[in-house]
RNA sequence: GCCCGCCUGGCGGAACGGUAGACGCAGCGGACUUAAAAUCCGCAGCCCAUCGGGCGUGGGGGUUCGAGUCCCCCGGCGGGCACCA
């Protein structure tokens, strides 16, 4: 124990981490040490490891931080085990968000996109991340989306590429296709004016095409969280059931003859009371050309947007057309044909018909227009006789009823027995449905790579030739005027047709920017190269052997890469299927907001908060002293002024600061809370270790002095060392940094504590162990601090921590020598007891019984069961 | 609305189905100091209390010798929903 009294007599200067970190960055530089090649030696043990791109929105926030940081982490400690580690850093630098500087400051989005990609690469450079810059690049290059325009070509050729048609948001005053996020309340966000669906003609990427296999992968993955996985899943959406044709009573009315419905439910066909289709069906257009309201009503629907989450929160709502279908099973019974606001027209055949017995949906719309309910399936236990429905719809298994020759089966034998019946009279047919639908990638916008096609009248679409490419964006665009600036351009699109040389027009429409992200991880590994990849390196380096990003992009993003994965396999440019091997998806950073009393959201920096006696906190704002109120915790957001600036953050306290409070708040896959006193904590944390090495420093043995043979004091210091060592090694394995930071906080103390027994046998070995062991370990969290410290302990070393293995735990220290067992009695906590390791069952038992505390809780019934879970608990059962 | 998560002291969190609260932050007490900062030592889930006991992991139920952990129901908060990235 530390004579509390005494201070320490000489403090070294405390650690600079400002003069520290350049130093150790400008060395790590020199030597190049996080630099690789592209085609690894055959006996490399690869390993790459990247995290999601940045967009680069001017300044890097405090969830970049996270980011990388938990990517360099994996980096840094995979080199330590001696893997030849990947890892580099790029820009998804097309986008809207430089659109929309252009149209509101008259910046060029190429100047806007640059000048921040400078800015953010060089705070990205202060955080000391391990990363390869020279592998460095942005998609919003031609010598990238070059690349990408030679991949459309390629999946073109592979029969990947289609043009179909498509609905999109439609501003009508502004005149220009907007996006989900720009639809605000159903309103465009600048014109306010009521956003409709729009027909357009684009260019579809065919990932369904690859749907069955893109599910049943999923299976292989199996260092991707459960959840991602099952949202995939979810989103393919494989489902079985029927097509259903239904004979049109009027078919010269509605100028059709049949209707076709896909359903899961083919085993309540005798339940319908029903049939809808979507807005957009050819059916609904019939309806609407002869009833002027019907087409009221489609155009109402055509005004809610094309989100999903808005058409089924919107209040459900339908139309009677008029028309009806005959029932394919029951001669001379028909149905009425409603245009439902919730049908949607992308999923099975934009039709379905209603049940509303059995589909909770199909209730509400039965229910609010008075159509009839007719259960056909019987939940167990109730009277065919006198069943009836309410307002719940009935959704489980049971018997089938009122249902002719389906009565008295099951549901799943119903399914099976309908589908026959169909089949066999052609109505109808069992298929496999998939929800998700062909990528399209046309978007009406200026910033994004040009999908290179040229429309020609006489020819049709044309591809654009190889020696062609790349189609490069003009520079000279005028943003004055709404709509795509591509269009408008005085000449851009002008071009002779490939084919047969007449006057043609370029496609103006450029790719979503989902293409661009989708196979940036196969360019990092040759990215030079003068075709998209080369060979030699994406199959050396692919797949990716740990990703890092946030959990918003588990569906779309991952999805899109998986599907590219699998087209440049079709179509040569790589041999495996999927991208990311490893995935780990880290929370949000939040942070506390902050009101004024009059309910201005202020900055952190505009409040001073104090701690009250009761443990409660309260704010006032800086200079007025007048009251704040402190808010909940939300994600850091501009609007509520919640953010703090990882630059200002790093100039105070210094990178391995914020890095080390990054890892230690708490686990990296949940959202997390930023707090000043938690980054001041890690401050003094730094310091501490510091501290540790520099006094301890002048006193050690020289380095390479053997630590074996301790005892006593040294000799449990060398089983904390080890113990350390496998902890942290065994945390960082699982992604449990918080966990790793507290290890070394034992550690730390542990070191501490052995201070005034620097005497003992082997003492000064031991403490020159874990100083050097201690160093290491904290290397892949705070890399800076790691460098100086190791220099102070080992001066002309030559060698740096970023260039040393793993340190390796030695199985004899990290065996304990007596156990602690909990003693319970029936389960709950009376004593415990201390035992050799590995002392007899009868010995535990008896010593356990023998306990006062145990003795009064048996209260001397005879014990009946007696568990022992060696190493952790006896109990006793009465 | 649909799909997927999360919920443990004042706070962040730890915990192979086996001693709930490691470690840190904030707090309190002490040492050092003329003083402060920095540092060091100690206390600390809640309630009753002397040993000790009771209650406790969002709420309710269940499985088990034993549940924060497994199962069912409910509540609150968050992510995604195909043109934000």
């Amino acid at each position: 124990m530390n004579d509390a009294a005494t201070p320490t007599p000489k403090d070294p200067p405390r650690y600079d981490f400002a003069a520290a970190e350049p130093r150790w960055q400008a060395e790590w530089d020199r030597r190049a040490c996080f630099a690789v090649p592209d085609v690894p030696p055959a006996d490399a043990k690869k390993y790459y490891v990247l995290e999601m791109f940045p967009y680069p929105s001017g300044k890097i926030h405090m969830g970049h931080v996270r980011n990388y940081t938990l990517g360099d982490v994996v980096a840094r400690y995979k080199r330590a085990r001696g893997h030849l580690v990947m890892h580099p850093m790029g820009w998804d630098a097309f986008g809207l968000p430089a659109e929309n500087a252009a149209r509101e400051r008259g910046i060029h989005p190429g100047k806007w996109t640059w000048d921040n990609i400078a800015n953010m690469r060089a705070e990205l450079q202060r955080m000391g991340l391990s990363l390869e810059w020279a592998r460095e690049f942005a998609t919003c290059d031609a010598a990238y989306y070059g690349k990408q325009q030679k991949l459309f070509l390629d999946f073109w050729k592979a029969g990947l590429v289609e043009r179909k048609e498509s609905w999109v948001n439609w501003d009508p005053v502004d005149g220009t296709v907007l996006a989900n996020e720009q639809v605000i309340d159903g309103r465009g966000w600048r014109s306010g004016a009521l956003v409709e669906k729009k027909k357009l003609s684009q260019w579809f990427l065919g990932i369904t095409k690859y749907a069955p296999d893109l599910l049943a992968a999923l299976d292989g993955l199996d260092r991707w969280p459960e959840r991602v996985k099952l949202m995939q899943a979810n989103w393919i959406g494989r489902s079985e059931g029927a097509r259903v044709r239904f004979r049109l009573t009027d078919a010269k009315a509605a100028g059709l003859d049949e209707v076709e419905v896909f359903t899961t439910r083919p085993d309540t066909l005798f339940g319908m009371s029903f049939l809808a289709v979507a807005a957009e069906h050819p059916l609904a257009a019939a309806a609407a050309a002869r009833d002027p309201n019907a087409a009221e009503f489609v155009a109402e629907c055509r005004r809610m947007g094309t989100s999903e989450a808005a058409i089924e929160q919107a209040e459900k709502r339908g139309y009677d057309t008029g028309f009806r279908v005959a029932h394919p099973f029951l001669p001379g019974i028909s149905f009425p044909v409603w245009i439902a606001n919730f049908v949607l027209m992308e999923y099975g055949t934009g039709a379905i018909f209603g049940c509303p017995g059995h589909d909770q949906r199909d209730m509400d719309f039965a229910r609010k227009y008075g159509l009839s309910v007719l259960p056909v399936v019987l939940p167990p236990g109730e009277d065919p006789a006198t069943f009836t429905l309410g307002d719940v719809a009935y959704t489980d298994d049971g018997k089938i009823f009122n249902s002719d020759f389906l009565n008295g089966l099951d549901v799943p034998t119903a399914k099976r027995r309908v589908i026959e019946k169909l089949e066999e009279g052609g109505q109808g047919v069992g298929v496999v449905n998939w929800r998700l639908r062909d990528w399209g990638i046309s978007r009406q916008r200026y910033w994004g790579c040009p999908i290179p096609v040229i429309h020609c009248d006489a020819c049709g679409a044309v591809p654009v030739p190889e020696d062609q490419l790349p189609v490069v964006l003009p520079e000279d665009v005028d943003f004055s005027r709404p709509g795509n600036p591509l269009d408008h351009h005085p000449s851009w699109k002008h071009v002779a047709c490939p084919s047969c040389g007449k006057p043609a027009v370029r496609e103006t429409d450029t790719c979503d920017t989902f293409v661009d992200s989708s196979w940036y991880f196969a360019r990092f590994c040759s990215p030079q190269a003068a075709e998209p990849v080369t060979r030699a390196a994406v199959d050396a380096w692919l797949p990716v052997d740990q990703y890092i990003g946030g959990i918003e992009h588990a569906i779309l993003h991952l999805l899109y890469s998986r599907f590219f994965t699998r087209a440049m396999k079709a179509t040569g440019h790589l041999q495996c299927e999927e991208p990311f091997a490893g995935l780990f998806t880290q929370g949000m950073v939040q942070h506390e907001s902050y009101k004024s009393a009059d309910g201005r959201w202020l900055y952190p920096e505009e409040v001073e908060i104090s701690a009250n006696a009761d443990g409660t906190r309260s704010a006032v704002v800086k200079g007025s002293n007048e009251p704040a109120v402190i808010g909940r915790v939300e994600a850091m957001s501009k609007s509520k002024r919640n953010t703090v600036d990882p630059g200002a953050i790093i100039g105070k306290y210094g990178a391995d600061t914020a890095r080390w409070f990054i890892l230690s708040d708490n686990p990296p896959e949940r959202d997390m809370e930023w707090t000043e006193s938690g980054v001041a904590g890690a401050f003094r944390f730094t310091q501490r270790i510091w501290r540790l090495a520099a006094n301890a420093a002048p006193a050690l043995p020289p380095p390479g002095t053997p630590a074996e043979g301790a005892t006593g004091a040294a000799r449990k210091l060398r089983q904390a060392t080890h113990r350390t060592i496998a902890g942290v090694t065994e945390a960082l394995e699982n992604f449990a940094f918080n966990v790793a930071v507290a290890r070394i906080h034992e550690f730390a103390n542990a070191i501490g504590e052995t201070d005034a027994a620097a005497s003992a046998e082997g003492m000064g070995a031991a403490r020159r162990e874990a100083l050097e062991t201690l160093a290491r370990l904290v290397a892949p969290m705070m890399p800076h601090l790691a460098e100086e410290v190791f220099s102070v302990l080992c001066p002309g070393a030559g060698k740096l921590v970023a260039e040393m293995e793993w340190p390796q735990a030695d199985p004899d220290l990290l065996k304990a020598e007596t156990v602690t067992l909990a003693v319970q009695v029936l389960g709950k906590l009376r004593a415990t007891i201390e035992v050799a390791a590995g002392a007899p069952e009868a010995e535990i038992f008896a010593l356990a019984e023998a306990e006062e505390n145990v003795q009064r809780a048996l209260g001397g019934k005879p014990v009946r069961k007696r568990i022992h879970v060696p190493g952790r608990v006896v109990n006793l059962v009465v």
